[in-house]
DNA sequence: ACAAAAGTGTTGCTGGTACACCCATGT
DNA sequence: ACATGGGTGTACCAGCAACACTTTTGT
């Protein structure tokens, strides 16, 4: 049986620990909106074998916590933003993934406001990156920003998460823009407008841009309440 | 640092082993199609504390496995069958979710022909239940049901998965019934043949039903390499 | 003959797409 | 005045939903 050094739990009966030792940890895929360009946060990984590479934002999962909760430590130690919206994208196993041992990691998406997040100081080597121009990560996390893409990708077509991008107040060109950088895809701005409308989702804020140098747009939020009630009916996403 | 009895693998540093222990699994939900009603493959859980009670097919991680391999590994060992349709739904952490120990599990579905699954002998205890029949289950195993079941929906309406559940060559009719079976919904007959005709996706087997005590229906099967060709362009899949 | 499901077309509606001009603001 | 993007309407087309009768087989 094996021995555990230091331990507050005691419900770990023989017939249910493995032979072996797995590490089990939580990656997070921090999606950021930044003026038009969607971005990463990562940071420089410090194992020696991915020296100067970039990783994605991880730690073990500790006794006390599960997945969910671990992803929201996770943001929260690192930049220091509560509240974010985070949901679990799938589970890497392999078994090289990791150089120096077994470790399976459950990845999580998250999406923040870039300039929400500039208000807490930026600590350590945290870089925002354009998620367009990465080429390679350490271990396996380019193939999990893929796959996070991916699932991104088919979840703002289905719920309106992608307001989590956006600053409280945004007008439409910011909406259209977040839509088109992350389905990579451009859309006609009269359609688009028409089809945002008629979800009746959005709240007009009777408010103006301020200090653009040509007309400004009006500002809308996300109608939280609206939506509440729509989704008990029925809600069909929005499909482009 | 921990103490390990029995191991051929040597590659766990002090640094990556928490001073816990958790325990890795699987779990496979099992669908199976049987004569017009959706089915999920349980056994008897032998723990004392969920005695009587139905269960999830599941095993332990094993070392020299991903968790793929163990998905496919539990299913051909439980039910012999090779080369099942295999999805990772999600990975569930729960603190308590297991009364013996800190067990996380990550959960599969698969899709099986309930016919091909039956010429296999059916060995221990286990049973097909009827889903919408199914209540509770053990552990947290009626929640892992439940969103296996809302990704499933999602997902025959994307990819033609919905195949695997039937047997190679099938009547129509069975096809619209499986879809209504697992989307628990009615559709009609008419714009369903239309719909269905119109993706290409079928392929005209030259044969009729046999033995039903009225007019007998065409048997189609999925036409595979017209999928590969449509999925590189377009395939917007089945929409209800 | 009867029961049971197969097979087949049309019409109206709804929602999507394509497309061009005037307006408000800052420089 | 000019540059920049904001704001608006229409016409066509495609795809979806609703809907009923005849045909084939087994009993």
């Amino acid at each position: 049986m094996p021995h555990r050094t230091k331990s507050n739990i005691n419900i770990t009966p023989v017939q249910l620990v493995p032979e072996f030792q797995f590490a089990l940890s939580v990656d997070c895929v921090i999606f950021g909106y930044d003026r038009g360009v969607l971005k990463v946060l990562l940071i420089e990984s410090d194992l020696p074998s991915y020296k100067g590479q970039w990783s994605l934002l991880g730690d073990l999962l500790r006794p006390d916590e599960n997945l969910d909760q671990a992803s929201h430590r996770i943001l929260q130690e690192r930049t220091g933003v509560n509240d974010m919206f985070l949901e679990q994208v799938k589970t890497f196993s392999s078994i090289d993934r990791h150089p120096a041992g077994r470790v399976i990691t459950t990845a999580y998406f998250a999406l923040v406001n870039v300039r929400d997040y500039q208000l807490k100081k930026l600590d350590h080597n945290l870089h925002w990156h354009v998620v367009t121009d990465i080429q390679t990560l350490a271990f396996d996390h380019k193939e999990i920003l893929d796959q996070s893409l991916r699932v991104l990708r088919k979840k703002i077509q289905e719920e309106p998460v992608i307001f989590n991008l956006l600053e409280k107040k945004f007008s439409l060109r910011d909406l259209q823009q977040v839509f088109e950088q992350v389905l990579g895809v451009e859309l006609d701005r009269r359609n688009f407008r028409k089809k945002i409308f008629s979800t009746g989702l959005l709240k007009d804020e009777d408010e103006m841009e301020k200090q653009v140098n040509h007309r400004p747009g009006k500002l809308y939020s996300f109608n939280q309440e609206t939506y509440e009630q729509l989704k008990k009916k029925s809600f069909a996403g929005f499909r482009f």
